[in-house]
DNA sequence: TATAATATTGTAATCATTACAAAATTGATA
DNA sequence: TATCAATTTTGTAATGATTACAATATTATA
C-alpha cells in the first residue's frame, strides 16, 4: 500500500541507519524488493537485477539478502519447497502460499488475542503466521495463471 | 500429553483408516513420530530406523513421509534452514524453533481470535504458526546442551 | 503357483545455498 | 595523488536435502 517510490540515495540512507554499507548492489536488491512485493526468491532477483549490474554474482545476491534480513530490513519467507523466498516489509503480517502456482500474498491478521502460553523459558524473538491453499486465480478453473498445469510454481 | 503407547497393529488400522496399505516401515515411521515428539528431520528417523530394519533406504523414509503427510496424519514443519523436520500430531498447534540448537517444541496458542480478512477468493486449506528465538537451556548460559558452540544444531 | 499391483531399494540427478579464496572496489590517509 | 587496509564482489567448488527413476522384492489375489 505505503508504495512511495524511494530515491537510491533515500534506501542508502535507509541501510546506514542500520549500519549497513551502502553498495551498488544492496541498494538495488532493497529497492527491488520494496518495489516489487511479489516475495521473489534468491534466483528470480538475481536474474532481474542482471539486466542493470552485468557483472553481478549470485553469491552476491545471497550475501547481500543475509547481511538485509540479518539487521532486520527483510523478512525471510519459508515455502517448504526447498527455497527463501524474500520480502521487503519485515512489519507484522502473515503470509499465503498458493500450492498451486507458488504465489506468496500477504496477509493482514489481527492476531491480538494470540496468547502464547507455557512456553516456560524461552525467549521469542519472531512469530509467524503461514497459511496454506489455492489462490483466486488457480481456484477458478479457466484463468490465463496457474490454472491445472500442477507444474507452474513460479519463484517469483 | 496424550501418549498411549499404541501396538503396531493399532498403527496399521490407522493407516488402513486413512487409505494407507500398512507396510513394515509405514508403521513404523508413524509409531516412531507418535511416540517421538520431537519432530525429527528424514535422516535422523532414518537413522533410528536403521537398526530394526537393515536394509531400510533413505528414499523409503522420503516416500512413506511424503505418503502421511499427503494423508494427513503428519504434519511437515519447516525451519528455513533447508530441511523440513516431521510431526505425528497433525492437531492445531503452533511450532517453537530455537535458532541456537535447532530444537523445536510444541505451543499450544489459542488463537480463536486470528481474524483473517482480505483473502479474496483464496481457500485456506492450512494455518500454521511459527515462533523463533532461545530455548530455556540455550538461554541461561552454563547448561549441559545447546550452549554456546553456536554450531550445535540438532536434526531431531 | 502365476500374475499383477504395490512397496522398497540403490544410484544418480537436481537444485538452493554455502564455503572459500582471488580480484575488485572503496575510503581514509600520507 | 599515491598508498594501503578494509570491505565488497566475484567465480568456482562444495554441501546437503530432496527427488527421479529404474530395478528388485514383496504382497495379495486369482
Ligand atoms: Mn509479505
Ligand atoms: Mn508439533
Ligand atoms: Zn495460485
Ligand atoms: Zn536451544
Amino acid at each position: 500500500m505505503e508504495l512511495t517510490l524511494k530515491t537510491p540515495k533515500e534506501i542508502g540512507d535507509m541501510l546506514k541507519a542500520r549500519g549497513v554499507k551502502p553498495s551498488v548492489i544492496r541498494i538495488k536488491v532493497m529497492q527491488y524488493l520494496l518495489e516489487n512485493r511479489v516475495h521473489p526468491n534468491a534466483d528470480s532477483i538475481y536474474k532481474v537485477l542482471l539486466k542493470d549490474i552485468p557483472t553481478l554474482s549470485k553469491t552476491s545476491i545471497y550475501n547481500t539478502l543475509k547481511t538485509l534480513s540479518s539487521k532486520g530490513m527483510i523478512l525471510e519467507v519459508m515455502t517448504g519447497a526447498g527455497e527463501i523466498r524474500f520480502d521487503g516489509y519485515p512489519a507484522r503480517h502473515g503470509h499465503f502460499l498458493c500450492v498451486e502456482c507458488g504465489k506468496i500474498m500477504d496477509v493482514n491478521l489481527e492476531c491480538t488475542a494470540c496468547k502464547i502460553p507455557d512456553l516456560n523459558g524461552c525467549k521469542v524473538t519472531e512469530q509467524s503466521i503461514y497459511l496454506k491453499g489455492i489462490c483466486a486465480e488457480c481456484g477458478s478453473g479457466d484463468k490465463k495463471n496457474g490454472k491445472k498445469s500442477g507444474k507452474s510454481k513460479q519463484g517469483a
